[in-house]
DNA sequence: AGAAGCTACTGAACTATTTGAATAGGTGTG
DNA sequence: CACACCTATTCAAATAGTTCAGTAGCTTCT
């Protein structure tokens, strides 16, 4: 149901295509609201139907024809309300690498920092990349400029949440490595390491 | 396909109901696998009819008879080889509070801020019950000796992504409160108060 | 005594999401 | 020139997840 929404928060930014917006969500919005190609056609066609979005189509000379949605004042406004309304469902992670991380203590300990080593490079990787979509939208600004004057601050704060949240994973991940380091020699009564 | 072994990573705790499990699921679990009590009823037969787990009926004397799981040795085998594998897919967060903040520019800043301040006090909620549940997991030891020592140090580690986690929350609904604060007057070229 | 709420589970219908493939022309590399 | 990959979209099928309701006896509060 939210993904609607996600769709008409995207075109916030101004007009996109399916296929723009499949590149839109994989690298922002995709930090809190993830979806397919297909998951994103299907939506504009509804929305589309339900008069939230229109779209133009545009003949290109070397690609493919595209369509260009962008918002109407109507969803605009059905926005807006969604904006303001309580939030229904509470933030849902789903992550299998916490599962296997949960069941950690039946593993090869050498597989188990692998796992953890391959997140902690993932989560510096796209720390790297957000912080490159960062410097963009402050074109120069200090944060500080940027959010006391900024028009829209919405996506710079989402942004921070998304570097936030990858901060605290690499942190974890390295914790995690630390607590594996001290378990290798499992500690007797007098701490002796064995080899 | 990984609610399968969040079920089993689960029942590594010792035999469970599936009403107990779904009340697991709501305090830990759910930090990173979410799932109704429906859904687990049905994985819990799926998981018996695939001899990863084997039920026993225990009836009670004021309670209807519950049906206990526990892992059987494929359980336990198809855990381990899953938790030794790289992870397929990365972590999905689905969150709609945060496509209310990346549209949060065109809402009256008031309902904004009310916003804001339930998903901190909800942050705050969870946050105090995770300590508790850290409490009941240390039992009086430190951390440190815990996570030397212990038998299993995933259920305590993945606990702890958890509290990061909402910390974190809860620290970034602060800044966004501050933000709001410093933009309620929008600052002319002198930067004047106006009320 | 009545209402609400908990334990414990089941069923059906529905919506959402994922996966794989197909189409069709264009660009870039060796 | 073969091959892989990019733009741009659509279709079909399978799997996963949500929602609503119902059963049935018990406890707790008013």
């Amino acid at each position: 149901m939210s993904l609607k929404y996600a769709v008409l928060a995207a075109l916030l930014e101004g007009e996109a295509s399916g296929y723009e917006l499949s590149k839109v969500f994989d690298v922002s919005l995709a930090n809190f609201w993830p979806a397919t190609p297909q998951q994103l056609y299907r939506e504009l066609e509804r929305l589309a139907g339900d008069g939230l979005i229109e779209a133009r189509t545009v003949p290109q000379e070397r690609r493919p024809t595209k369509r260009l949605f962008s918002l109407t004042e109507a969803g605009r406004e059905q926005l807006g309300d969604f904006a303001a309304e309580p939030t229904r469902r509470p933030t849902a992670v789903r992550d299998e690498f916490l599962i296997k991380m949960q069941a950690m203590d039946g593993v090869d300990p050498a597989a188990v920092r692998a796992l953890v080593e391959e997140r902690r490079a993932w989560a510096l990787g796209k720390l790297a990349r957000y912080e490159r979509v960062r410097e963009r939208l402050l074109d120069g600004r200090t944060e500080q400029e940027h959010l006391r004057e900024a028009d829209r601050v919405g996506p710079y704060l989402t942004l921070a949440a998304g570097i936030a949240f990858e901060r605290e994973n690499a942190r974890w991940c390295e914790h995690v490595l630390t607590v594996l380091d001290g378990r290798r020699t499992p500690a007797g009564p007098a701490g002796q390491p064995l080899g």
